[in-house]
DNA sequence: AGCACGCCGACT
DNA sequence: GTCGGCGTGCTC
């Protein structure tokens, strides 16, 4: 195999200011070989190459046509799928899969930029196909197995291969970002004709070091290292003894902070057996599932890290997925201060950042890729382990095309590459935990947490009594109000979870009714009182808040319904003395302001910490002692099957923040519905008996884990016209399914009906929901009908195979 | 995605 | 009789 020949390495190191990316340490693995085996050059008549023109008509003779290789091409946007390009001699060796190519389209043929994806080699008779013009990629971008990961994306999640292939390599790697062409220069005689050259003695010394390796110099370092002026350099390259050549350099500082190694800590006895547990499947060579159910501070992380030792110790990588919110400073100072070479990949990366660390783990010098979704495709050359943090999150769910699980993705990517995935939770989604029960995954417990901290007492208040009675007044009920400032007084800390930002969720005309909505989306406007607007949260539509009613000009306005910013105002009231942070998309909005409020308040400048989702998860700090919900119920009524499990998640997380010190901790849930099982489950900590519950609701229901769904969205500016198309797709694929006729595969169609967010953005949605025990011939007649159906240009259709999202 | 082909209304 | 509307289909 072909290699890039011109291994360029400056001796000065990477922390100098420019790195070349050529050779040994350049991107993507070295060129592999095609995806399906090259058959014999010779080939047998019955190796039988599938293309688009199997019905042509044969060219004869056979024995007259070598056979050259062919390119399968894939686009990133534009042509749906695959096209063959010829091979010219001359790129035979610089074409492979993973690479991208320049090749003519269409009438005009027009360039265009594709992957290739495949190298066939069949016999070609000279017009039938187009010609490959230019190879883009020095070096793979994607490896086979990654390919073949890709391919399986865009069949499972029914989009388009070369759209996958957009989503996976980023687009500083495709810009080549922070690095640009600089001029170098070459020998063009060995070391062994330089006594037979007539030279000055600068000229002989400058051939003397550049025939001394085979390589390219910059031309400042060959001028500093051979003491004489560019200008001798010049005069070389006029004589021909050298000559220049085009190098890509990368610029920039690479500096590498240096972070305090610590030693690995001592695991409990539940702790090895979870290590060990991986590192069992890890030896054995295969890929295996290990499902790490641990209740919230039992250490989960060091399992991990120490899983992850073994697989450096083999010079292999392990990646580390975790969602967004948990990717902090604090997590990767984890990682780094017990691996030397750690990557992070995440979105708030500059594109040449980005490009920076792909190179990096592409070059094999990585030992841990700790990132969020998208890291799941990191280019490890050697993969050793894939760890799924937080595997539960529904952040690992992508919402734009390819709308890929990155869970599924790691499975799948897992099984290619013959390594363990390891996937940790406190509340495992019930599909995981589904795959446990059922044997698939081999499921370890860590039911204690670590120096055998009990878990925190957990009671519900009862928000159905009456206020009076309660003599509570705003949102803290007075049992509430009265933990707070027992907790404060004996110095701990305090998290108030409140699932929703802004001031007020309704803004509402105390006399006529009139609610203030969203003209472009079908919601309620949030009244922020802090910038006296009412806002959109779906489409961030802002107007300034009314004083009066826009319908009846009556003034007594009301701002119901209670969000973060209210809650905030309310505690600096109930507790003037005490600092308090909010903490939630408006308040977090700026680069770092989320890692400066909690390092503020890990210092304990900050006593009482409110805010939304993004407290309740992974926080570790040991001097909170009070965790209050302020009201559970808020994910509960959401028109969704997962309502009940989110529900249950956040409680069991935001629960988990305390008790993690010496002190202790106790969390107060208030709530309408404390019979609730899934906030029951969650007060007495019990995952099983959550799932034990929900479960059967699920069996009976066919939803996830015992029927895969899909779903369609199909929406336009106009009302009517979405609606028409979604019950003439429903309706075709209802066709096309039992066309394809199995009495035994479940296959159940629900709607289309308007989605529950039935306007967004000025568009009209419809949507309707599949169900079925046969998604592989489910996906098949959705193809087919995709295929041959035209919606009007109006009319956008999402589809989401294994939706998370239902509004 | 672009770009042609194709089959029906308002013009020299 | 043509010029051009954008619906439909193809691009290796």
């Amino acid at each position: 195999m072909p290699r890039c020949s011109r291994a360029v390495d400056r001796a000065s190191g990477e922390n100098d200011g420019e790195n070349v990316m050529r050779g040994d340490d350049s991107v993507g693995p070295a060129c592999p070989s095609t995806l399906l085996d090259r058959p014999p050059r010779n080939g047998d008549m019955k190796e039988k190459q599938r293309t688009l023109f199997d019905d042509a008509p044969v060219e004869a003779p056979w024995e007259d046509q070598e056979e050259s290789p062919v390119a399968v091409v894939v686009f990133g946007q534009g042509a749906r799928g695959a096209f063959h390009y010829r091979v010219p001699e001359e790129m035979a060796d610089a074409v492979c899969p993973g690479k991208r190519l320049e090749v003519p389209f269409g009438r005009g043929n027009r360039p265009r930029i594709g992957y290739c994806v495949d190298l066939l080699w069949q016999r070609v008779s000279g017009d039938r196909l187009k010609s490959v013009r230019r190879v883009l990629d020095e070096r793979a971008l994607l490896s086979p197995t990654m390919l073949k990961l890709t391919a399986w994306i865009a069949d499972h999640y029914l989009c388009e291969w070369g759209q996958v292939l957009e989503a996976v390599v980023p687009a500083g790697v495709r810009r080549q970002a922070g690095s640009r062409w600089r001029i170098f220069v070459r020998a063009t005689v060995a070391a062994a004709n330089l006594e037979n050259l007539k030279l000055t003695a600068k000229q002989r010394k400058v051939l003397e070091i550049l025939t001394r390796e085979d390589r390219a110099w910059d031309p400042r370092d060959l001028a500093a290292a051979s003491g004489c002026k560019e200008g001798v350099l010049k005069n070389l390259v006029l004589r021909g003894w050298i000559r220049k050549e085009s190098v890509r350099v990368r610029e920039g500082k690479l500096g590498r902070e240096v972070f305090a190694r610590q030693a690995p800590l001592a695991l409990t006895d539940e702790q090895r057996t979870a290590r060990d547990a991986v590192l069992e499947v890890l030896r054995s060579g295969k890929h295996g599932t290990v499902l790490i159910q641990g209740v919230t501070g039992s250490g989960k992380t060091e399992v991990y890290i120490q899983a992850i030792q073994e697989v450096v110790s083999y010079g292999r990588q392990a990646v580390v997925l975790v969602p967004e919110i948990s990717l902090t400073p604090q997590t990767l100072d984890r990682f780094r201060s017990r691996f030397e070479h750690v990557a992070v990949l995440h979105s708030h990366l500059t594109d040449v950042e980005r490009a920076r660390q792909w190179e990096w783990i592409a070059s094999g010098g990585v030992q841990v890729v700790v990132g969020a979704r998208s890291a799941v495709f990191a280019p490890t050359p050697h993969l050793g382990l894939i760890v799924l943090d937080e595997e539960h999150e529904t952040s690992f769910k992508q919402d734009e095309t390819p709308r890929y699980h990155a869970r599924d993705v790691a499975l799948q990517r897992a099984m290619l590459e013959n390594v363990p995935l390891v996937l940790g939770s406190a509340t495992p989604s019930l599909e995981s935990w589904h795959g446990a029960q059922s044997g698939r995954y081999r499921l370890v417990k860590l039911s204690r947490r670590i120096e055998d901290r009990p878990l925190p007492a957990v009671r519900t208040i009862d928000l159905r009594e009456p206020r009076g009675k309660r003599g509570d007044k705003g949102a803290i009920t007075r049992r509430l109000d009265a933990a707070v400032r027992q907790a404060l007084a004996q110095g701990g800390q305090v998290i108030l979870l409140l699932n929703r930002r802004g001031f007020a969720t309704h803004i509402q005309c105390a006399r006529c009714g009139y609610v203030v909505r969203c003209p472009d989306c079908d919601i309620a406007l949030t009244h922020h009182r802090s910038e006296a607007t009412a806002m959109c949260h779906y489409c961030d539509y802002r107007v300034p808040a009314p004083t009066r009613c826009p319908e009846c000009r009556f003034e007594g306005i009301h701002f119901s319904g209670l969000g973060t910013e209210r809650l905030e105002a309310e505690i600096r009231a109930r507790y003037p003395d005490v600092a308090c942070l909010r903490m939630d998309a408006d308040t977090m909005r700026s680069r770092g302001s989320h890692e400066k409020a909690l390092e503020a308040f890990r210092r304990g400048e900050v006593r009482i910490l409110l805010g939304t989702q993004m407290i309740a998860k992974g926080l570790d700090f040991p001097n909170v002692t009070l965790v209050g919900v302020i009201n559970a119920d808020t994910a509960l009524h959401f028109p969704d099957f997962r309502a009940a499990e989110r529900t249950f998640q956040l409680v069991t997380q935001v629960a988990g923040r305390t008790g993690r010190g010496d002190q202790g901790g106790e969390v107060w849930v208030q709530t309408f519905d404390p019979e609730n099982p899934a906030i029951l489950a969650a007060v007495r900590h019990d995952y099983e008996q959550f799932a034990a519950w929900e479960l059967p609701n699920r069996r009976s229901m066919h939803y996830p884990p015992f029927a895969q769904l899909i779903r369609f969205v199909l929406h336009s500016v106009r009302q009517a016209p979405a609606r028409l198309a979604a019950e003439t797709l429903a309706e075709r694929i209802r066709q096309e399914w039992a066309n394809a006729a199995n009495g035994e595969a479940l296959f159940r169609l629900l709607g289309p009906a308007p989605a529950p967010l039935a306007k967004l953005r000025g568009r009209f949605r419809y949507h309707f929901l599949i169900q079925t025990s046969d998604g592989e011939r489910l996906r098949r007649a959705i193809r087919s009908v995709l295929n041959d159906v035209r919606l009007p240009e109006e009319i956008a259709c999402t589809v989401d195979v294994d939706p998370i999202d239902m509004l």
